[in-house]
DNA sequence: CAAGCGGGTTGACGTGGATCAAACGCCCCA
DNA sequence: TGGGGCGTTTGATCCACGTCAACCCGCTTG
């Protein structure tokens, strides 16, 4: 995935244009045409900076906007009443969040920056009003909430049908992914959260997490040190997916 | 690897008017005025036959529509390479199937019915054209989107973060409440997945599930007769959820 | 500089659910 | 009417992961 030509960011300016957006291409605006672009920057309102551990929003705050992530990453969960966490997921850069919030007009999980971050707001009324007009930016928005449910459908087969080494090599390799999309390197990069946060996205416990690590740094497929990873075969992690057990 | 019965549309012309239709609080026009759904009419296009066993849609399938279930009751499911299977879903009267597709074009699960069914044809493009015009469609759609997505995110809290006896009172509960929505008794009813499925969906083996039925019966919550569930203290199975250890 | 602390690693041990195995009951069909 | 197969139940055993606990490391703070 190339990027685009490089566009100087607009100096400190409140409202970022998507049209001059690097991120257009992981974003909201994927696929839309320049001219359709130019009509999201009247949309798209102010940005907000949330530093690390603040919330985005929380379980039960009225639902008004979604967000793209434009620099930092997310988690998101959901708590049970004796205290257990599952973590739904992470939201890197050009990711959406906040969908879950349409449902019910007020969000049914938390947003929490794992690191100082800032986000596009994106009133959901006027993206409502301008996906009316807007075919291609109504289109790529149900291909947004569409992808989101696809996604989740991958969580619900790691949890439900995969063990602890496979889950955290699909995690691995999902990142790997993610990481190279956004410019960064595939086989070495810094992981935002914690094991404890990690674990609970996978369905295991922080302790579980940190052997697997260890394990596959015994097997020479990474390297571990603290949050910093290098991916040292990834064909090998691949492999531990298809369940052909490490070949 | 069998090939695709191609099940011709059952013609059988009567296609069926949202505006007569009694599903409508649990659809797709829940919440749209009168007006409204007569537009809807004019987009919902035939019906189709499904039978037991047979499949609705397959992972690869060219996405063109989105299905309403009328009659009957649907699984999706999601294979691993190895023959692994995780059941996402299972789909009653008025829910909605094949939003999955939206997002390349082409499914990413199976749906497969239950038992003989019943669906409505919604032509995706139709239906995108169309809420471009009609205001609450879009609204309603966009909110059938997001449900599918926290109810995704309930089914990871319950395969990362409950044990066994958690997840089935959640499923029992949970299917309670919709045959209740239906007009059906919430104490009793028939389920239409095996063992094996229910197991897949929960992560669980079917042992488990089955040991689990047996353990609520021993306990008074329930009676089971094979698929025949008799919920006889619900309080009970809503108090395995909050985790007060069968106080 | 010490003390405190949050995050991570590692070991010893316990257990919930998986696995293996047998038998049963319902239903379909010859 | 009897047989065969699928779905289910139940028991015995196993093991992957959880739990508990000790310790380490790098940061922060007084």
């Amino acid at each position: 995935m190339q990027q685009r030509a490089v566009v100087p960011i607009t100096v400190e300016g409140l409202k970022t244009a998507c049209s001059q957006c690097n991120l257009q291409e992981l974003c909201l605006p994927f696929g839309m045409s320049d001219g359709d672009i130019d009509q999201l920057d009247a949309l798209v309102g102010a940005r907000r900076k949330v530093k690390r551990h603040q919330h985005l929003y929380r379980v039960g705050d009225a639902f008004e906007s979604i967000y793209a992530v434009r620099t930092g990453s997310f988690k998101t969960d959901v708590l049970l009443e004796d205290g257990r966490e599952q973590v739904t997921g992470f939201q890197m850069s050009g990711e959406i969040l906040g969908l879950d919030g349409i449902s019910t007009d007020a969000h049914t999980c938390n947003a929490i920056a794992l690191e100082d971050s800032d986000v596009c707001i994106i009133p959901f009324a006027n993206l409502e009003t301008l996906s009316r007009e807007v075919e291609s930016l109504q289109h790529q928005f149900h291909k947004v909430m569409s992808r989101e449910i696809v996604r989740d459908h991958g969580v619900m087969m790691l949890l439900g049908s995969m063990r602890a080494e496979e889950r955290l090599a699909a995690f691995l390799i999902n990142m790997s992914q993610r990481f190279t999309a956004r410019g960064f390197s595939a086989a070495e990069f810094h992981l935002r959260m914690t094991r404890e946060e990690i674990g609970s996205y996978l369905g295991l416990k922080l302790e579980t997490v940190s052997r697997a690590f260890s394990r596959f740094q015994e097997n020479g497929l990474i390297t571990v040190q603290q949050k910093h990873i290098r991916i040292r075969d990834i064909d090998g992690l691949k492999a531990l997916l298809s369940h052909l057990p490490c070949v």
